[in-house]
DNA sequence: GCTCCTTTTGATATTGATTCTCGTTAGAGT
DNA sequence: ACTCTAACGAGAATCAATATCAAAAGGAGC
């Protein structure tokens, strides 16, 4: 259930694209706002049913994403899952089940994120490349596959 | 240039599997070898030229998985990325540019290396999630892209 | 080298996720 | 309500990846 302020958010940042909130986008970002980790389009097709077709599913996620609104994840062969953007949901990181393939997201409490950073920091000094932002994917077996 | 250390190590393994070690596979390891990062099927096909048909590219890229002498890596929408098992490489990190797309391999220094185990263990001790493996991404502009 | 048997190859067809096309529909502003 | 433009949606097209299957290559034994 998308938080009312994250829905005002996400109006003012499609305003200022010149981008409309319709119905359609409006449920594409209510099945994720509800979900706990990333979605490919299968997965929330099966969702959000025939109210809303694959092809504008499909361009929905792909206008939310050019307005930063939502953000790409890969992690499965063949295929891309979006989530809202950190901006909106915060910054966290995933676990990914080797098994059945579902990531999760993953909160990290402040200092492990404190200490996670310098980590970054220390390791993109050291080489020519700009960090912008880092993620910690970690890898294993989910409940369900244990 | 495949390193004739690596070279054996895979040879062996393969032979337990009853997997044959054919001039196409010997091809796409070399390839493989010498990127500084992991590469898609289209990538190395690039590389290695007409001698190794895309179709045989492909199967021997699945094989090769198969047989854990390659691990894939996903990064981009919609292809899939492969590189030498950590076993062959040893553990290591990854940059990737969100301009280009390249991804490159970054060593960790032991130090580092210890203490992001240690806040991995943290974050995934305290959920119902069997921790195996952990990746880390920075992500950022390369050197060319700058 | 030759035979037999199994694995691998490679050209081609097929699948599956995603994108494109384009006529139709809906939204914001007047 | 009228207009103008953005968005929709059904279907075609694209592209990475996989499946087919007949032909070629390896290996073991002779
Ligand atoms: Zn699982
Ligand atoms: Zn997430
Ligand atoms: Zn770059
Ligand atoms: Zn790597």
């Amino acid at each position: 259930m998308t938080t009312p302020t994250i829905d005002r958010q996400i109006e003012r940042r499609l305003a200022d694209a010149d981008v409309r909130y319709t119905r359609g986008r409006r449920v594409v970002i209510s099945a994720l706002a509800e979900a706990d980790g990333p979605r490919s389009a299968a997965e929330l097709s099966r969702v959000i049913g025939e109210s809303v077709p694959l092809s504008s599913l499909y361009r929905s996620l792909a206008v939310l994403e050019e307005a930063g609104v939502l953000a790409p994840h890969f992690s499965s062969p063949g295929l891309t899952r979006y989530e809202l953007a950190e901006w909106l949901s915060g910054h966290h990181h995933h676990l990914v089940c080797i098994c059945c393939g579902i990531v999760q997201d993953i909160e990290v409490a402040d200092g492990l994120e404190q200490r996670l950073q310098e980590i970054v920091a220390d390791i993109a000094g050291g080489v020519s490349f700009s960090e912008l932002n880092h993620a910690l994917e970690i890898e294993g077996h989910c409940a369900g596959c244990a």
